[in-house]
DNA sequence: GAAAAAACCATGGTAAACCATTAGAAATAA
DNA sequence: TTATTTCTAATGGTTTACCATGGTTTTTTC
């Protein structure tokens, strides 16, 4: 049934619909055995353990953010093809899911056709990238600013002061001392330009970091 | 190939892997003729002279609001079971959506049989919700709680707070006194029942007072 | 294994937010 | 026309956020 030579491909996405359909599609390209998940980190468990030539990845997932994903398996598996599925058009996201390592970025929207020949192209060493996402990203957008990039802990503050927790509480929450979380405070008002913390939670969630 | 007794089913969603993944979930079951549409005026075009038993119709569109849509399709067509289809989990467009004579609303994170045995309900003369929909109807979700009233200037005020501005800011731009903006402030800490300013933004948000 | 980045902690200070209570004037509803 | 709500403003105090700067340790990266 299944040739030597077949790619294995696996499929995130929390939606079944959009799991269905993507099976469904590709499963007329011959190529392919291919393995769905709904859960990033199932998916990052079969990757580990099990060789992946492409990954489609939903960016936005119930366990977790399609970015750090991406990340994460191209540590495991660098050769692995990752491209980005999501209905997310920021420009500011495709660049950062492209900075992570991301092989391409194809828009929900796309049709059949492109998705496959997308993902042709990445097979073929280039960029998958649907008609709507090379816009984007041509589009010289005045209203996106380059967005900073966070660290590890300044991410899990600022989700904490995302929520309405204080210096204090994140601190308990993280444990370090106040005047740590006060320091990354200071360095995401920076980072952000943002004046104080409504500001900065404004922007972040603008941006969807959060 | 077809039998009489097929049900004709009609598929309008603009995002082709949607449209792929319920076709082929719909296929499964034998007894629907399928019709998909990526845009909701060329559906309305084949429902006004076609009979249809089904619509499955995505809320948001390229080419205008499912909300409408709906409508339309019940003017047309008063006998069409139209179930909404969406990612759109907002309370109030779910109701608004059967308010405008919808049979249903489905969340696009369904699954296939959960999907399936909404469509049979909603043959079978009852009202097709998965089953998140029917939790967000219900407001079992903890989340939004009574809302509480707020007058003009506290509406005001709130809509300052959220954009960042201080209270010297907001003083100046409604010319009142700092002091009248604290005690805004304090008041309407204690009607959400927020813990400061960030909690607030939030809670307002999410429940879309802003 | 050296360089760089990230995470941590500190001092000392200013500004803004938060808390409790009171209270008069103006608008609105009964 | 009362009664109620809203808007306004005040005193006086506590807490938290914000600012500038500098230093140590751990982790990452080359």
């Amino acid at each position: 049934m299944y040739k030597n030579d077949d790619l294995n491909l696996v499929i995130v996405d929390d939606h079944p619909m959009v799991l269905e359909g993507l099976k469904s599609l590709l499963h007329q390209e011959e190529k392919f055995r291919i393995f769905a998940f709904t859960k990033g980190s199932s998916a990052l468990d079969f990757i580990q353990e099990n060789k992946t030539d492409i990954v489609l990845l939903d960016i936005v997932l119930s366990d977790g953010s399609g970015l750090n994903f991406c990340q994460l398996i191209k540590q495991k598996s660098p050769k692995t093809i990752v491209i980005g599925i999501s209905n997310q058009a920021e420009r500011s996201i495709i660049f950062r899911f492209l900075e992570n390592g991301g092989n391409g970025y194809i828009l929900k929207n796309a049709d059949a056709d492109e998705i496959i020949q997308c993902i042709d192209n990445a097979i073929n060493g280039g960029i998958a990238l649907s008609k709507e996402v090379q816009e984007i990203m041509l589009c010289t957008a005045s209203n996106s600013f380059e967005l900073p990039r966070l660290t590890k802990r300044e991410q899990q503050v600022l989700e904490s002061i995302a929520i309405g927790n204080t210096s204090a509480e994140i601190a308990e929450k993280l444990f370090i001392s106040i005047i740590t979380v006060e320091t990354h405070r200071r360095n995401l008002l920076q980072k952000f330009k943002a004046k104080n913390m409504i500001e900065l939670v404004k922007i972040a969630t603008e941006n969807k970091l959060i």
